[in-house]
DNA sequence: AGCTAAGTTGACCAACCGGTCATGTTGGTG
DNA sequence: CACCAACATGACCGGTTGGTCAACTTAGCT
C-alpha cells in the first residue's frame, strides 16, 4: 500500500504526462512533465523506472479505453454503424492526442502491457468486422487486423492541415469506410496481415 | 565554379544524407551523415548552412521526381490507371524512405523550395484527378488536394508491419483507391481542403 | 510525541545535439 | 614552382536530454 502523498503525486504525474504528451507529442522532456505536475524530476523516476515506462502506462490506458468502447459497440443492433463508430472513436483519440498518433507508428509493441492492450483491441476489432461483413456492409476480404491498422489513417492523412482544418480527418475516415464497402470492391493484390505478422514484428 | 574536390564532397554528402535519411528518418545526426560520406562534420555546414537546408534539398529532389512522374502519366490514355500509378509512385517513394514519410507530416512547408515543389505536385495531382473524374472512374467529390494528402496513407497504415510485410502498403493503396470510386460513394461530411488551407497551414 | 521507512528533492552526470571557427591543407592558376 | 583563395578539419561551445543519488522531509504507526 503506497503512502498517501505518493499516490497523489502519482496521479498528478499521470495527469500531467497525459496532457503534455497529447499536446506536444512523444518527445516532451521529463522535466516539462514534472514541472506541470508540480514535482521534482527525481520523483518521476521514483514512480516510473524510465520514460518509456511512463509513456507506456498512459498509452496502455488509452488503448484499453478504446477497446472498451469497441466492446460496448458490439451490443449495438446495426453492425455497419457500430464499426463506423469504432473507427471514429479510434481516429478521434488520435486527433486530440499527438503522442498517441506518433506512438501508433513508432512505439515498441515489445512492452508487455502494450502487447496485451493491443491484443484486446485486435479481438474486438475482429468481432466488429465479422458482424459487419456478415451483414454485407463490409467487403469479404477485409479483416479485423485491417481495421486496427486503419485506425491511424484518417488523422495521419489530415495531419498536414490539422492546425487549420481540425475536423478534416472525418472526411478521410468516410472515404476509407467507403473503400471497405462491397459495392466498389476490386481484388486486393496482397493478403491481409495475420496475427503472426503482428507478433513477429513486435519481437524484432 | 566550385573546386573539384568540393564538388565531389558535395555529391558524396548528398548521397550519404539521402541514404541515412531514408534509413533512419529525419533525426539522424549530422555527425552520422558526415561519417558516412567520409568527411568531417564542419564540411557539412560548409555546403549547407543548416541541417534544415540539407534535408530540404534532398526532399525537394524527391518531390520533383514524383511530380515529373505524374506529368508523364498525364499522357497515358487510361485516366484511371494513370491516377493509380501516380499514387503508387508516391506511396512507393515513402515505403523506401523513412524521412520522406515523416516529412510529409512534419517538415516545414515554409521553406520556399519545398513550397514550389509542393505546388507543382498539387497541380499535376489535380490534373490527373480531373481526368479520372471526368472518365467516371473517380467520384465527383474528390479533388487533387485529397490525392496529395492520400499519398502518405498506404505507407503510414502499413508502417507497424513494414519490417515483416514490406509490400503490405499495396493492399491499403488499393483499398483507398476503391474508396475513391463512384460505386460505393456516400456523402462526405466535411468539404475538401482548398489551396488556401495549404498556404495558411504553411505560414503558421 | 517520537521514530522509521517511504518518499521527495535538486544538484549532478555523461551523452548527445546543431552549429562555429581558427588552423591547416590542397586544388588550380600564372 | 610558387602562391593564394577555396576548402577541409576537428576541437570546441552552449544547450538539452534521460537518468542517478546522497541528503533531506514527512506520513503514518505505536
Amino acid at each position: 500500500m503506497p503512502r498517501a502523498d505518493a499516490a497523489r503525486n502519482r496521479s498528478l504525474l499521470i495527469d500531467a504526462a497525459s496532457a503534455e504528451l497529447s499536446e506536444h507529442g512523444l518527445d516532451v522532456s521529463i522535466a516539462r512533465i514534472a514541472a506541470r505536475a508540480g514535482v521534482a524530476k527525481g520523483t518521476v523516476f521514483n514512480h516510473f523506472s524510465s520514460k518509456e515506462e511512463l509513456v507506456s502506462a498512459i498509452l496502455c490506458d488509452q488503448l484499453d479505453t478504446l477497446a472498451a468502447t469497441g466492446e460496448s459497440l458490439l451490443e449495438q443492433s446495426d453492425p455497419g454503424s457500430a464499426l463506423l463508430r469504432f473507427m471514429t472513436a479510434g481516429a478521434e483519440l488520435q486527433a486530440n492526442d499527438r503522442a498517441f498518433c506518433e506512438a501508433a507508428t513508432a512505439v515498441s509493441r515489445a512492452h508487455p502491457a502494450i502487447r496485451a492492450a493491443s491484443d484486446r483491441l485486435a479481438q474486438v476489432a475482429e468481432a466488429l468486422t465479422a458482424r459487419a461483413r456478415q451483414a454485407g456492409v463490409v467487403r469479404a476480404d477485409v479483416t479485423g487486423h485491417d481495421i486496427v491498422l486503419l485506425l491511424n489513417a484518417p488523422t495521419q492523412i489530415a495531419a498536414p492541415l490539422a492546425t487549420t482544418r481540425s475536423d478534416l480527418w472525418q472526411r478521410y475516415l468516410r472515404l476509407i469506410f467507403d473503400g471497405l464497402r462491397p459495392e466498389a470492391a476490386h481484388e486486393l493484390p496482397v493478403a491481409a496481415p495475420t496475427s503472426e505478422d503482428f507478433t513477429t514484428a513486435a519481437t524484432r
